[in-house]
DNA sequence: CAATTTGTTAAATATTTTCTTCACAGTTTC
DNA sequence: GAAACTGTGAAGAAAATATTTAACAAATTG
């Protein structure tokens, strides 16, 4: 590292290291089925602040309409979410930067659709399975597989509860008491 | 629903319900950046136990190498082991079929990785920043920036360290102390 | 109310990912 | 040790996704 900089190397050097963070965050953000240019999205304005979806074209040197549906898609999330400039006509988007609440709100959202959409299937295989089991004409050996079926399935059920309560804790912010936040034993500023 | 089904039209009931099984399971883990195809993998040996790849191959109608990939993804999840069938040449693998360990062993693996991928991440940033930060060139504006930005990583360290907190009271079972498995109050059988 | 501007949809294009076929290396069996 | 079989790697084909361009509808300004 040289010692003869130029004010636009020490910005290069800035937006360097808002890249590191940008990426690492991206290819975090696609492990959990996030796209990884909606990761890269999310991250810059993670580091950026809020933006104009016209900022972000310009930022990412990418189109408008991809912004437009990069941006649904983390509102889907609930980790992204409208605001505005006072004064100011275009629509801004703010991400959310408390990890804690991204974290809360992403895997809430993904957590109680799953529960939604297994409970509801596992209803219908299960009235599917008794009525099976219920017949006079089944033969014994596929009634029984049924009723193994049930078995691994009221299995499942408890878990389905116990991720709903694990859901409603964190929105209740009981985890939190349990696994508490450590405070920031640095000096403060 | 008629009264006179032959014996394959029960069979064929039993297998619907296994697929109703198999597909939300497979949208649920589509959620998590699972691949369906791999999700409905990982379904159906839920519902039919332990399998060979050909066992696979024929169930799913897809090609061997196919099954050989998919399950490697699986077992990187940590959902799916290795097993064999005593005497058998086949190599079997058997999926995890206890939900709580499910999502022990899969969230502590993503959520494991996202903390060494940022906090790694976070420590090349912030050495660069200091860089900046103790300059005599730099301008002062952008190393305000800098500071800026160290200040919302330094939030994040934190919450990475919750994280991994969150991880290890997994793996002890801690908390499922705190957020606990309600016990069966059906009549058991 | 005409002219601009903003955000979104639709169609096309490009890119990435998934899947299959083929080949082969390592094991097991006789 | 030859023959058969199992699992995986590589290359190409097929399918799915992401991205862009173009067009438009709604809102805003002068």
């Amino acid at each position: 590292m040289t010692d003869s900089h130029h004010q636009d190397e020490w910005r290069e050097s800035l937006e360097g290291a808002k890249d590191i963070i940008i990426d690492s965050l991206a290819e975090t953000m696609d492990l959990y089925g996030v796209t990884r240019s909606v990761g890269t999205l999310y991250g810059t304005m993670y580091v950026e602040g809020d933006m104009t979806l016209d900022e972000m074209r310009e930022k990412l040197g990418m189109s408008k309409p991809s912004m437009s549906t990069g941006v649904r898609k983390l509102q889907e999330f609930n980790v992204v979410k409208k605001t505005h400039r006072r004064g100011k006509r275009k629509q801004t988007y703010v991400a959310e930067k408390d990890f804690f609440r991204f974290f809360t709100n992403f895997f809430t959202q993904q957590w109680e659709r799953e529960v939604r959409t297994n409970l509801s299937a596992i209803e219908s295989a299960w009235e599917q399975l008794d009525m099976l089991i219920q017949s006079e004409e089944a033969e014994e050996s596929i009634k029984e597989e049924a009723r193994e079926i049930q078995r691994i399935l009221s299995q499942s059920i408890k878990y389905y509860k116990w991720l709903s309560r694990l859901v409603e804790s964190m929105e209740t912010g009981e985890l939190f008491k349990y696994i508490p936040i450590e405070e920031d034993d640095e000096k403060e500023r």
